[in-house]
RNA sequence: GGGCGAAUAGCUCAGCUGGUUAGAGCACCUGCUUUACACGCAGGGGGUCACAGGUUCAAAUCCUGUUUCGCCCA
């Protein structure tokens, strides 16, 4: 019993993911087909990697991000590419130094309490120790990089860009220091990008206070606010040019509540009449348009918050308090003197630091700023010039919208984690010197004491020179010679402001040349319900769980799938599991060709062309026709349709009708020459859906592959199929069409007329357009794949037989006393007038006169035979009616 | 307030440069231990393509407006 049975039980009846994935990726990369040459006469094609948060570990953005990039690199590889896909990860500023910070509060200390240098070095080794887990999730993933050029951005190499890059900009006075309105976090005392803020609706308060008039203090401006406790920092009121509620009063004085500072009452545009009382306080140095406002009318800025967010001596009595203890206190104070008129309930969108949570505050402070204009006006005569290409499209229009309005950036960062900026200020003169080292003498006054500047440089800085920073330079190496602009760059759109472009303007500074080709944006994947999958609401997806349940092929093909260039796009389980069905269908047919060939029967290439069956000619066919439509969608990044492609290929052509189709054949005879040319096909097909599905599915591609015939290297190295590898034949497709269609009409009529399953059947057929004698491989088809045992010919319906229409001919299935005639006759009459609907269409299109004039022929003439086809049809069920009724 | 995106079967979505009887997966209904696969097989039902106009011989597809939802900027 074991003994017969091994060959069927050599491999199990459904596919387990976790063994063969185990099994690959170590061997892959040993390999040494991870690895980018410097010698290769190949074509070079280069992505540098997203580079992930060393906090970080997988998401499902990773997942898809690192799932596309990994799809490009397999499937330029097979086609011939020398392809570098560079792996690494930065070093996330603000998030690295606060998990240090938590640890350390943990053992009751905090940054101040190491001091500078031990915090950075007790960084790093949180770094060496923990910094490497999503490297190994990527891997997990089965990201074919290449980990012998793998980079952090605090690398000597890449830190010594990142100087290289700031003294260079500092000398050409393109970096500057000033005062300007940032936002900041208190909590981690630093300087946020925008995009490290996230905005939320919360619920406050609108506080309507009256602002008493200089000339009558008993009358005065109603001002509404959701933070009364700026109102310290007011330096003006303003209102609306056109707003004749207010007219006459521009250019007097309100006094300012508990403060009693004298402040103008101004018009400016900014201010909407509808909104509010249509009065809006000005408080230059803490709001980001009052800020503009202030500049417009030369308002003095009064900071009334320390670096903390306690308020300052600009504060007076609040001084010390916090903002929350402020606002409270101030709101009583506006009470008690009257001034307080109303508080009612209002939602308003507050900023939050994403790292911390805190509430984020305007806070106006000096600060080092790249000027960005000249270097923004370079990125877009680039890509107005086509050197940089966007898929999809319409990011191109974000981008340079972006672009052409942008403001100075600003890079300093209070921290003490990332790189320190390189500037030293003479403490004799102030002199202030951009420079690798401390220097040696003032330029200026010959002085020996410098200092360096305490802050820190953005992370996206340093990201920002990724592409050629990862390749070496400064140095002039064999990499950016090579791979220098980097053929295409995948990332989110989220991020278009904050890396792309700035990559754009480094790239075209320091290399004279854009960093990549291409970018393609995917989109943003979400939960079910289209919502962002958050942390807060545990709304949130691990990748890691999925591949535990789904398998990792599983996971890749169901992104793959879904990613259509949408904004966003919904991961579903639902998806998941027809996924992973969809692997386990792929393996499964394997399985059954591989016992099918378990005798031992010789397989090579095709050989006797010209004896090929219908069968093989039509997915031979549909084979190369695959290849084609798969390969012009992996280039173009049409992601979701490849796989939709490949999908439906493998599941609703291979695996139901061919395989279905050679059965009989597979277990002929072992080395019969019958089975020999099926088996050749069948693993030709094989062979050629494993390639065009493995930079999407490389696992299972790769263990399925390897159990083919004299397979023993690895489908990386394999060639991509070309689609005239594959014998064409444009009339196999037609007649195995038309077969397709007599096979469904024959298993339509049985499954109505509720024909037992089991039951054999005679079958006649009348003006089939394709042979059909009981000797022609046809007629054997037809036995296997809709249990007709006997086939004949004839040329008018016999009696107790069910009538099924198809294309040019009809079909007579004997039913000796089975056929219900009521619902024979209810079929006919439902398909009867199925089909009169669509001749009327027809009908219609080509009685329009303008339409046979203008169309193209070829339409027209396809309408015309189709017509004549329905009609056809028609009139061979209404005789076969009047036949029924006898 | 300005800009952008989406609206197609019960659900999640395809439908690229206008011409298909508008597709898929899941869900649903009927039947099935058929030489791999129940993570399966065969058959079936289900859509006035948000709404209103327009361009065209022809519109889910192009244009204009409206509605609803989402996002970004202020």
């Amino acid at each position: 019993m074991e003994q017969t049975d091994q060959s069927k039980n050599e491999l199990p009846s459904s596919y387990d993911p976790h063994a063969v994935e185990a099994r690959w990726y170590e061997e892959w990369e040993k390999s040494g087909a991870f690895t980018a040459s410097q010698k290769s006469d190949k074509p070079p094609f280069s992505m540098v990697i997203p580079p992930p948060n060393v906090t970080g570990s997988l998401h499902i953005g990773h997942a898809l991000n690192n799932t596309l990039q990994d799809l490009i690199a397999r499937f330029k590889r097979m086609q011939g590419y020398n392809v570098l896909w560079l792996p690494g990860c930065d070093h996330a500023g603000i998030a690295t130094q606060n998990v240090v910070e938590r640890e350390l509060k943990k053992e009751g200390k905090t940054r101040h309490d190491l001091g500078r240098d031990a915090f950075i070095k007790r960084t790093w080794e949180w770094k060496e120790k923990y910094g490497t887990t999503i490297m190994r999730q990527l891997r997990k993933l089965g990201c074919s990089l290449d980990w012998t050029r793998e980079r952090f951005t605090m690398d000597p190499g890449l830190s010594k860009a990142v100087q290289k890059v700031f003294i260079d900009l500092f000398n050409e006075k393109l970096i500057y220091q000033d005062y300007y309105l940032i936002s900041w976090c208190p909590r981690c005392q630093t300087a946020l990008s925008d995009i490290e803020v996230e905005h939320k609706t919360t619920q406050g308060n609108f506080y309507h206070i009256r602002y008493p008039f200089v000339h009558d203090p008993a009358d005065g401006l109603e001002v509404a606010t959701t933070r009364p406790e700026t109102l310290l920092g007011d330096t003006a009121v303003a209102i609306h040019p056109d707003d004749e509620r207010y007219a006459g009063l521009a250019g007097k004085s309100v006094t300012l509540p508990l403060v009693n500072r004298r402040i103008p009452i101004i018009q400016d545009e900014y201010v909407d009449k509808e909104f509010g009382t249509g009065v809006v306080k000005i408080t230059p140095a803490h709001d980001f348009n009052d800020f503009a406002v202030g500049n417009r009318h030369q308002l003095p800025r009064v900071n009334i918050l320390n670096p903390d967010g306690t308020l300052n001596e600009n504060a007076g009595p609040y001084k010390g308090m916090t903002i929350k203890d402020a606002r409270k206190k101030i709101v009583e104070d506006l009470e008690a003197k009257g001034l307080l008129l109303k508080v009612e309930p209002h939602e308003h969108n507050v900023g939050h630091c994403s790292r911390c949570g805190t509430v984020v505050e305007p806070y106006y402070s000096k600060q080092w700023f790249v000027r960005m204009k000249p270097l923004a006006e370079e990125a877009l005569k680039a890509v107005a010039a086509g050197k940089t290409k966007f898929v999809p499209e319409y990011w191109r229009g974000e981008f340079e919208k972006w672009l052409n309005n942008i403001h100075d950036w600003c890079i300093s960062r209070q921290l003490w984690w990332g790189h320190r900026i390189p500037v030293y200020t003479c403490q004799t003169c102030s002199t202030q010197v951009a420079a690798t080292e401390t220097p040696t003498a003032c330029p200026k006054c010959k002085g020996v004491k410098f200092e360096q500047d305490p802050d820190v440089l953005d992370t996206w800085f340093s990201s920002g020179l990724w592409p050629f920073s990862t390749l070496g330079w400064p140095e002039k190496t064999k990499d950016l010679e090579l791979f220098y602009p980097t053929s295409v760059l995948v990332t989110s759109w989220d991020i278009i402001f904050f890396w792309v472009a700035r990559m754009m303007m480094m790239g075209l500074k320091f290399m004279g040349e854009v960093p990549f080709r291409e970018v393609y944006m995917y989109s943003l994947v979400t939960n079910e319900d289209g919502k962002k999958m958050s942390k807060s609401k545990g709304t949130v997806v691990d990748p890691l769980d999925l591949i535990e349940k789904f398998g990792t092929d599983a996971l890749r093909f169901t992104l793959t799938s879904i990613e259509t260039k949408q904004r966003y796009v919904a991961l579903t389980p639902q998806k998941l599991e027809s996924c992973r069905n969809f692997v386990n269908k792929l393996y499964n047919a394997t399985r059954f060709v591989l016992m099918g060939l378990s005798d031992g029967t010789e397989v090579g290439p095709i050989q006797k062309q010209d004896q090929l069956k219908l069968e093989d000619r039509w997915i031979l066919t549909r084979l190369s026709q695959v290849t084609a439509e798969v390969t012009e969608d992996y280039e173009k990044y049409r992601v979701a349709e490849l796989s939709q492609t490949l999908y439906r290929f493998v599941w609703n052509e291979f695996c139901d009708w061919y395989l279905e189709c050679i059965k009989p054949r597979l277990y002929a005879e072992a080395n019969s020459a019958e089975k020999k040319l099926a088996a050749s096909v069948v693993v030709t097909v094989l062979d050629g859906i494993l390639k065009l599905l493995h930079p999407v599915t490389p696992f299972v591609t790769e263990e399925l592959w390897r159990k083919l015939p004299g397979r023993t290297e690895s489908i990386m190295k394999a060639a991509w199929p070309k689609p005239s590898n594959y014998p064409v034949d444009e009339f196999a497709i037609k007649d195995f069409e038309f077969l397709q269609e007599v096979i469904t009409a024959i298993r339509t009529s049985r499954s109505e007329l509720n024909v037992p399953p089991g039951a054999q059947l005679k079958v006649l057929l009348n003006g089939m357009a394709i042979q059909f004698d009981s000797a022609s491989q046809q007629a054997s088809l037809l036995k296997v794949l809709c249990r007709v045992n006997e086939l004949v010919p004839a040329s008018q319906r016999p009696p107790k037989t069910a009538l099924a229409v198809v294309k040019g001919g009809e079909i007579y299935i004997h039913l000796e006393g089975l056929i219900d005639l009521k619902a024979e006759a209810a079929k006919q009459q439902k398909e009867q007038e199925k089909l009169s609907k669509y001749v009327q269409a027809i009908e219609g299109k080509l009685k329009n006169e303008q339409f046979v004039k203008n169309a193209p022929a070829e339409l027209v003439d396809g309408e015309k035979a189709k017509l004549q086809e329905a009609r056809d049809k028609i009139s061979r069920i209404v005789n076969n009616l009047k036949f029924l009724d006898n």
